[in-house]
RNA sequence: GCCGUUGUAGCUCAGUGGUAGAGCACUUCCUUGGUAAGGAAGAGGUCGAGAGUUCAAUUCUCUUCAACGGCUCCA
């Protein structure tokens, strides 16, 4: 007999043979039915494995998120067995559960496969899933493994074998179906209730490039029909605030193929909202001590040079700006820091100065690949807002923590609440591909991750996703369709100082060298713009929103009265437009809310006579009537 | 950059080997209307660009540009 103990600290004995799914079963029918796989000591199992030893049990539902991995794996091995039905000879690489679903990478041999075929495949798949076949697990020698797969002709699952040790292999069997995995799978297909193939796309074998393109095909199931439709629902409710999408129907930004690809043309009321963006940011860093810098949009190559830059990314950057003087190059700017060091180096600096806070809405920019551009969240031109700290070593933890406020108080002031920070640290086997002493290096981490801690930051830490001149913190936010976008960034960077040949006065009249830090609040306004857009649905802040009030006359009657009414909100800092078409008020109401302004006045004859306005607001309604100075008031009210 | 899909009016999209259509938006006229679409008429297209096949190409083929979905990359 061996002790199960469930979460909730009770002891159970069974026979070595039990699994996870009698015990559930002895709890309660209906927890069997729901059990998809379990939590035994810190591993996750099927729940048809026998437990064997003594262990910790937890069961796992669609509620844990290793559950719906599991029933995500299983509808992965799922479609592979009825792509295989369908097209028999084809070849699987990886298919393993997602975030949302699942995706197997699959070699048609050559043979298009295109999304019109993926109807039918989701119907085999049904067509499986009511035949109710029970995943079964076997462990199996790693000779049986490559004897397999070489009978089947699988090169890609024999890649992975090989990468395997030898009683470490497991295969998973469904219906006609067998695979290399580890598990651990659901009890059987008929789990799976719903099943929606999303769409395809192609992925290099083991992400490689020199390695041939697989087709790989996503989708996502459910265990109830109703959560499928939910889910879909979702995503058109995601689409709708698809940023891209937006900017072009309230006209904040375009692109024109004449100007370029990847280069956002802003629009006036997606300027509007840049400016203020500026102006707080503007505002926010001169009360921390930044000076306002601006430096020109090129550079001449020696600055590169210098910089560092030139050698690790010449080659992949807009090409050199020549003029006519002979071997005479200039580049594009991609960074500000060259151009802040040379502002730095302008004078000799005392350490009365320090720290030097420099900061511009710098306009950077980059030769991104072309497939990789998206809307204005990847970009080949956009503007940071950007300053560069020169520091000492001493001080670089006080302005770490100084600028983890401001980021944390712009995200707080815009309600980005689900954000992350990622401390990225150097490769810890890699250590070639970074410039700058070791003894550095470790320093900046240190500060680093005691300033995140100290602010009491959620963060993760990943190992060599360091920039090569340094560690960075960088604070991640989702956009509506779930896409992790990096926003904010802080960069400690003591390569630099270093090329550029920075130096101060110390207070013992010596020479020493400062510390700079890169940081970037919003990161671009580009980008923060169009998560921002998604973030909100298009209804921005009142502060931040281009139009704040539309003023609707009731009839052309009444167009005097609307002006009288304009002029005096605008003493008031209101911003406001006049819809005087000739159009019914209903009309003109329904046009205001779907350009989204946040507050409506309608004004009619009871208004004018009375010196009144109707107030409503925007997907509210009707807020009943004010007096010009009385909606003021509220007005401001509603800013804060 | 790579693979796949797409490109027709300002927007959203039908459609065809015989040089194009809808709804909305736009312009004009009528209507002067009270909280999410008043009515009528009109104008608007080198069918992304270039080349080829054909008597004839927006439609078929190739090239190219761009967008989208991924992969790779990212100072």
């Amino acid at each position: 007999m061996i002790n199960i103990t469930l979460p909730d600290g009770s002891v159970r004995q069974c026979t070595p043979e039990t699994t996870a799914m009698e015990i559930a079963r002895q709890i309660s029918e209906g927890l069997a039915r729901n059990v998809l796989a379990a939590l035994v000591n810190d591993e996750i199992w099927d729940s048809f494995r026998p437990l064997k030893k003594d262990c910790s049990l937890k069961l796992l539902t669609w509620d844990d998120k290793e559950g719906k991995y599991a029933f995500w794996h299983s509808s992965a091995h799922l479609m592979a067995e009825a792509l295989e039905a369908l097209y028999p000879g084809i070849k699987f690489g990886i298919g393993p559960p997602i975030e949302n679903g699942f995706y197997y990478d699959v070699d048609f041999g050559g043979k298009p496969f295109t999304a019109d075929q993926l109807e039918a495949v989701e119907n085999k798949m049904k067509e499986l899933t009511s035949a109710d076949n029970t995943y079964s697990r076997r462990e199996v020698s790693k000779k049986e493994a490559i004897e397999y797969f070489t009978q089947k002709g699988d090169q890609y699952k024999l890649e992975l074998i090989e990468g395997l040790e030898d009683g470490q292999i497991t295969f998973y069997h469904q219906g006609n179906f067998t695979d290399l995995c580890k598990g651990p799978h659901i009890p059987s297909t008929g789990k799976i209730k719903a099943v929606k193939l999303l769409n395809i796309a192609g992925a290099y074998w083991r992400g490689d490039e020199k390695n041939k393109q697989l087709t790989r095909i996503y989708g996502i199931t459910f265990p109830k029909a109703k959560e499928l439709s939910e889910y879909l629902f979702m995503l058109e409710e995601a689409k709708k605030r698809d940023h891209r999408k937006l900017g072009k129907e309230l006209e904040l930004f375009m692109f024109s193929d004449k100007v370029g690809q990847g280069l956002p043309i802003w629009l006036p009321r997606g300027t509007m909202i840049r400016e203020r963006l500026e102006r707080y940011m503007r505002k926010e860093q001169t009360e921390r001590g930044y000076v306002q810098v601006v430096t020109p949009h090129i550079g001449k190559k020696d600055l590169y040079v210098t910089s560092g830059h030139y050698e690790k990314y010449g080659k992949d950057s807009f090409k050199p700006i020549h003029t006519p003087e002979e071997g005479e190059e200039f580049f594009l700017k991609p960074m500000n820091c060259p151009h802040h060091c040379e502002i730095y180096g302008n004078k000799p600096r005392s350490y009365k100065e320090l720290p030097l806070r420099i900061a511009e809405f710098g306009t950077v920019y980059r030769y991104e690949q072309s497939g990789e551009l998206n809307g204005l969240t990847r970009v080949r031109g956009f503007t940071q807002d950007d300053a560069h700290i020169f520091c000492t070593d001493d001080q670089i933890k006080e302005e770490f923590k100084s600028v983890i406020d401001l980021v944390m108080e712009v995200f707080i002031k815009l309600g980005f609440e689900n954000y992350t920070a990622q401390i990225s640290l150097r490769d810890k086997t890699n250590r070639e591909k970074y410039i700058g002493s070791d003894s550095n290096w470790d320093k900046a981490e240190k500060a680093i991750s005691e300033a995140a801690l100290e602010k009491g930051l959620k963060t993760i830490t990943e190992y060599g996703e360091a920039a090569f001149y340094g560690p960075k913190l960088d604070f991640m936010v989702k956009d509506a369709i779930g896409r992790s976008w990096q926003l904010g960034t802080i960069q400690v960077d003591y390569n630099l100082p270093e090329r550029f040949e920075l130096e101060y006065i110390t207070s013992e009249n010596t020479k020493a060298r400062p510390v700079m830090i890169h940081r970037a609040p919003f990161g671009s306004l580009e980008r923060f713009i169009g998560v921002l857009i998604e973030h909100c649905n298009g209804n921005f802040p009142l502060w931040l929103t281009p139009d704040q009030v539309a003023i609707l006359p009731i009839s052309e009657k009444y167009e005097e009265f609307a002006k009288n009414i304009l002029n005096y909100l605008e003493k008031y800092d209101i911003r406001g437009l006049i819809d005087n078409r000739n159009e019914k008020i209903g009309r003109k109401i329904r046009d205001a809310e779907m350009k989204k302004i946040p507050i409506m006045l309608i004004i009619g004859e009871q208004e004018q006579e009375n010196n009144e306005l109707s107030v409503r607001e925007h997907r509210t309604g009707d807020i009943g009537k004010m007096k010009p100075e009385m909606f003021v008031e509220y007005f401001k009210n509603k800013l804060i």
